[in-house]
DNA sequence: CTTCTGCTTAGACGAGTGTCAACCTAGACT
DNA sequence: AGTCTAGGTTGACACTCGTCTAAGCAGAAG
């Protein structure tokens, strides 16, 4: 557990949005990965359960049996999000309970956020 | 151009944070094409360059030469961001020039969105 | 019409991804 | 010790993706 490859991350300070300034290369090669982890139905939907999760957090015995997939499938779409930095593991006794990261998850919104009076 | 699949538009009411709600199976499915779409490095660029464009919208002959690819590929990842409904494309004489969808774009950020108070 | 330029399409190839069955590890409990 | 359960890991498979070269198409300009 926790032996994920600590994906790069931005500076803390927040990205401004993609309409404002064009996006450097290296940021885009940090953030790509997250979007990547995002762009699977099933990985947004776990996504989604972990981060609306009553205490901030969900039980993967509670993650798997939602989805029509075996658990190994599941357990490896959870790795991609850990490795992606969009939520992390813990073990507490016989269960491991996944919670979102904020941080990277407003970093994705800053990115895409378009101001209203433009559009 | 413009003969993309109509990519599944959710209904236009904007989405419940990814924090607030469960997403149902059918609303995963919609969008993440898009977040694909914008999992990788390029097409992060792209869209970046697209929609931060001096008149909202970037000329294909300009967005080629950013990159160390050839014009085959850049055009794949347009018709990629294209089909996934994060652009439009429209020919104007000689050249083409695309336009970021700030529609779509607006309902992923608000999808991402993190309450402050919580985190 | 012919030619040139800008962009897209078609086909091919190696690399990566989603899924599964089989196996393994970590704790809890006898 | 042994056993049971919750999850993760491994290895395999078909499929998708990113990239290229080569060919095609649409306007503009001879």
């Amino acid at each position: 557990m926790s032996k994920s490859p600590a994906p790069v991350l931005i500076a803390e300070s927040c990205c401004p949005p993609l309409t404002d300034a064009r996006i450097p290369a290296d940021t885009a090669l940090a953030l790509a990965p997250a979007f990547k982890a995002l762009g699977d139905p099933v990985r947004l939907q776990l996504m989604s359960m972990i981060a609306s999760a009553p205490d901030g957090e969900a039980c993967v015995c509670d993650l798997t049996p939602a989805f029509d997939l075996t658990g190994p499938t599941i357990s490896h779409h959870l790795r991609t999000l850990r490795e992606a930095g969009l939520v992390t593991a813990e073990r507490r006794g016989t269960w491991v309970y996944y919670r979102a990261q904020a941080g990277l998850m407003r970093q994705l919104a800053g990115l895409l956020a378009v101001d209203a009076l433009v559009s």
